[in-house]
DNA sequence: TAAACAGTTGAACGGTTGCTCAACTGTTTG
DNA sequence: CAAACAGTTGAGCAACCGTTCAACTGTTTA
C-alpha cells in the first residue's frame, strides 16, 4: 500500500464527496470570524494552567499581595510575578501599591462565574 | 552585588516578613485540594486552542461528521480528530456512527454557556 | 544614603502541545 | 473479496509555555 501520498493530496479539497456539501457552505458562512475565535481561545488559554487557577482561587478570597501569595502557593515570586503578568494584560486581575507591597485581587465577576459552570460541569460529567 | 545567591535560598521560606503570615495560613487552609484546581484548568484547556474553539462553534450549529469539519475548517481530517479525541476523553462532545461516518455534537449546553460568559467578559473590557 | 525588602524582567532550559505524515481499522459498494 | 472512503492512531518535529535564575527597579527604614 504505497499510493497513500495520492489520498493525502486530495484529502484537503476532500470536501465529502458524499451528500452534505450544502452542510459545509452554511457551516462556513455561520463561523465567527477568525479573531474572534482567537481572543476566545486567549481568554481560556489564561485558565488553562493550574497554577493560574490557583492564583485565582486565592485571590477570590481576599485582595492579596506577590509575597503572600508566594508563600500561600508554594511558589517563587519571579513565577507569581510572571503568572500575574498574565491574568493582568487579560484583565482578570487588577493592582494597587501600597509602600512596598503590590496588591491584587479580581478584576470583575465573571471569573467566579466561569469557575463556578466549570465545577458544576465537571461535578455531572464523570 | 554579588549576594543574591543568599536571598535567593530564602525566598522560598519567606512568609512575609512584614505583617500578614495570618493572612497566608488562612488563604492556605481556604485553598481547594491540587487535584480540584487541576481538574480545573485541564478542563480549560479544552477551550484554550483556536482550532478547538472553531470546531466548538461549528458544532454549535448542527451535528456534524469529520470530513465536514474538515471542509468547513480548513484542516486535515487528522488534525480534526485529534482535537475531537481530546474534546471526547473531556466530555465535550458524543458521536454516533451513521455508515462510514461518525457524527459529533455537543455534548450538553455548558459549552454555551461558558462561551457566553466569555464574549460578554470580552465586550467589557478593552 | 545604604541596606533590606517587594516586585519585575529577560534569557535560557525542559516539558508540553498541535500538527503532519504514514499506516492502520472499519464500513460500504461494485 | 477488492477498492474506495471515513476516521483513528502513533511517531516525530517545531513552536509554545512555565519555571528558574540572575539582575534589575522602586519603596521603606535605619
Amino acid at each position: 500500500m504505497k499510493e497513500n501520498e495520492k489520498k493525502q493530496e486530495l484529502e484537503m479539497q476532500c470536501a465529502c464527496e458524499h451528500d452534505h456539501p450544502e452542510t459545509v457552505r452554511t457551516v462556513r458562512e455561520a463561523m465567527p470570524d477568525e479573531n474572534v475565535t482567537a481572543d476566545l481561545s486567549d481568554f481560556f488559554k489564561v485558565f488553562g494552567d493550574s497554577s493560574r487557577m490557583r492564583i485565582l482561587f486565592a485571590l477570590d478570597r481576599r485582595e492579596l499581595c506577590v509575597c503572600d501569595l508566594s508563600a500561600a502557593l508554594g511558589m517563587t515570586k519571579s513565577a507569581v510575578s510572571h503568572q500575574l503578568r498574565f491574568l493582568r494584560t487579560n484583565h482578570l486581575v487588577t493592582s494597587r501599591r501600597e509602600g512596598k507591597n503590590i496588591f491584587y485581587r479580581l478584576a470583575d465577576d465573571h471569573v467566579r462565574d466561569i469557575i463556578e459552570i466549570a465545577v458544576e460541569h465537571l461535578s455531572e460529567e464523570d
